[in-house]
DNA sequence: GTAATTTCTTGTCATTTATCAAGTGACTAA
DNA sequence: TTAGTCACTTGATAAATGACAAGAAATTAC
């Protein structure tokens, strides 16, 4: 039970004192799912926070034509949640699934609850983790509104490029938001350059 | 100092005992612009969370080219906020403009703190905006990357119909992600339906 | 280790959207 | 009132991306 990659992050987000953190973390669990496992399914309540310690997980919803369009990627140490379902209580629209084999760390609804209306560094933590995430969230709709697929492909790829080591080209390419086809032919008109 | 529709608006989204609302809105202060101002200009930091309780505001970035792409259209009653500058006290990227004669209300980061801090139904309140304005943001970003431009207008033609009756098209078309040839062409077919 | 499945690439062609330029109508300022 | 600006439309053409299908390469399952 080595808490200290959750506590590291904590720390590296925003300075808390060690016990606070030790506290905040008391109620985490540890578990580890293979890879290409539901982690939370669609038009289910989300129950649970979950901090990704190791590995890959994205979500996606399906499409008028059941497409899978993948909304995320997320890349450990983070946490994993469908903010809407944990808070509001509400299904899910979106599929969360691991790319890889993943080992993470839950608690419940009722922990974040306690945590948050008694520990002050927490209610700050939580409140820049919704401000990070917004703002990623942000760039990335200023990204697909405003750049076209081939400067978007570079662009995750200098700031991700780990991701293209273990998730296939197809989940990237719908995360740029095109197709795989597409994607391909980008990818190799750059390597002719 | 009429704030009943700022705490409607409280209301609206989280039961808050009346007392609490007043307490919390207390140092809210009005004051209004005209159409065409900035409410907030791009490098500089956020100091003030904005209540818009009537007109219509947008956010915009200057792209490469210098040419301004839509964010966000914030329709009243809601806040208006640069949660990355305002929270993490950092430069804005984006310039916050009126698009029609608005009227707000203000307060600063320290009201917003203390509240945060002191106040439990406005913290789980805080929390739920972040959580709608990330939800929706998500729903753009959706639409953004699995929709064709015609169908990311009828949807907003239907779920904010008086938008178009207070925004010119060309601020509209860069909210939707084209140009605005594109979308007067839209219109075009459709009106011919 | 081989078959089955999935991922990736590539070709052809169609669709969507952008670019640029010109023209119209509406509003604005002196 | 008149010139100037701005929003919108439209035309011609180009660029970006998608759809579909076929085959190659990689991965997975037994």
């Amino acid at each position: 039970m080595d808490k200290s990659n959750i506590n590291t992050y904590f720390h590296s987000l925003f300075p808390i004192p060690e016990p606070v953190v030790e506290k905040i973390t008391a109620t985490f669990c540890p578990f580890t799912l293979e890879k290409n496992t539901v982690l939370l399914d669609k038009d289910t309540i989300s129950t649970k926070t979950y901090f990704l310690e190791q590995g890959y997980v994205r979500s996606y919803i399906l499409n008028e034509d059941n497409e899978e369009v993948t909304t995320n990627i997320y890349t450990a140490p983070c946490f994993v949640n469908d903010f809407l379902s944990f808070f509001k209580k509400q299904p899910t629209k979106e599929v969360y699934q691991t790319l890889t084999d993943c080992t993470f760390w839950e608690t419940n609804f009722d922990n974040v609850q306690a945590n948050f209306h008694n520990i002050t560094e927490f209610r700050e933590f939580s409140r820049l983790l919704f401000v990070i995430n917004y703002y990623k969230l942000n760039d990335r709709l200023i990204e697909m509104a405003s750049q076209k697929a081939e400067t978007r492909y570079l662009n995750l790829l200098k700031v991700q490029p780990h991701i293209f080591q273990h998730v296939p080209l197809k989940i990237i390419a719908s995360y740029l938001g095109i197709t795989d086809s597409s994607l391909s032919r980008i990818r190799k008109e750059i390597s002719k350059m």
